[in-house]
DNA sequence: CTAAATTTCATACTTTAGTATGAATGCTGT
DNA sequence: ACAGCATTCATACTAAAGTATGAAATTTAG
């Protein structure tokens, strides 16, 4: 944080010496106006961009929004679309047949019927379809 | 893409403009040089922001680095950790020993023994621990 | 209201996953 | 050389996952 305070102050000062500078350039008449504002404009267009990755890199968080028109498209039911996202949390269908209240057989057929429509073979390949699909959060 | 090679035209057009009317303001001592500066500056300070917001939105891919020192913490040998990225991959026991080309038990060794070390009880549940630890690929 | 779809459950079965145990080979550092 | 670890493989077993089929209750859309 004291280096960022640092950072930035050393900046501001530099920008002043370089108005300073280019003031006295220009009255001078060593350089054309064109030249100093071109200057500028660079400096302050590449200050924008160093400044918003900062702020991009500390703050970005990978918020996937889930594909809800994929998910009708494949066809995939409400109670197919909740046990994909339990399967997805590594539980199994005995603790999924408990999470939700209902038997292990309902829920083993869910999983096949599920299965079918993502075209997976196994649960850990319906997981990476999912993923890739992005109907389910990473 | 017709779009944006519209706009950045205009936005150029509009830069110009500026530039001149601020030349022949400076001349006709209108605006004092410092404003016209300030004025440049702020302008491509902006546009370097909304530009580089852009190019990240367009090519940002969740590149998220494998957090290797927790491979080691946890003990997983070198064909453990392979085998658990095949897992997540969504291969079987079969494909995966086909792959490495080794016996399905050999696989079935590694599998076992990764899910002691990642303190899984299934390889569903193994995949999802990988991701919270960051140590496989989103 | 009726037809279609969803959800539920069961039974029986096959396949895959995972555990336990033992053992041979090869590599590595002391 | 030798202890320790990783890798390989096998056999036998248990547990979990997945398939197939049929059927009843519920919801939903037309």
């Amino acid at each position: 944080m004291k280096k960022t305070i640092f950072t930035f102050a050393a900046l501001v000062l530099a920008i002043l010496a370089l108005f300073q500078l280019s003031k006295y350039s220009v009255i001078a008449g060593d350089t054309s106006i064109e030249t100093v504002i071109a200057i500028i404009a660079v400096i302050f267009f590449v200050i924008g961009i160093v400044i918003n990755k900062r702020v991009l890199h500390k703050t970005k968080k990978p918020t996937q929004k889930i594909n809800y028109q994929k998910i009708e498209e494949l066809g995939l039911s409400k109670r197919e679309y909740e046990v994909l996202c339990q399967i997805a949390m590594g539980l199994s269908n005995k603790e999924i047949a408990e999470k939700l209240f209902v038997s292990e057989s309902t829920i083993k057929t869910h999983v096949s019927n599920m299965l079918v429509k993502l075209d997976a073979k196994r649960r850990t390949q319906a997981i990476q379809i999912a993923k890739e699909l992005q109907i389910i959060p990473l």
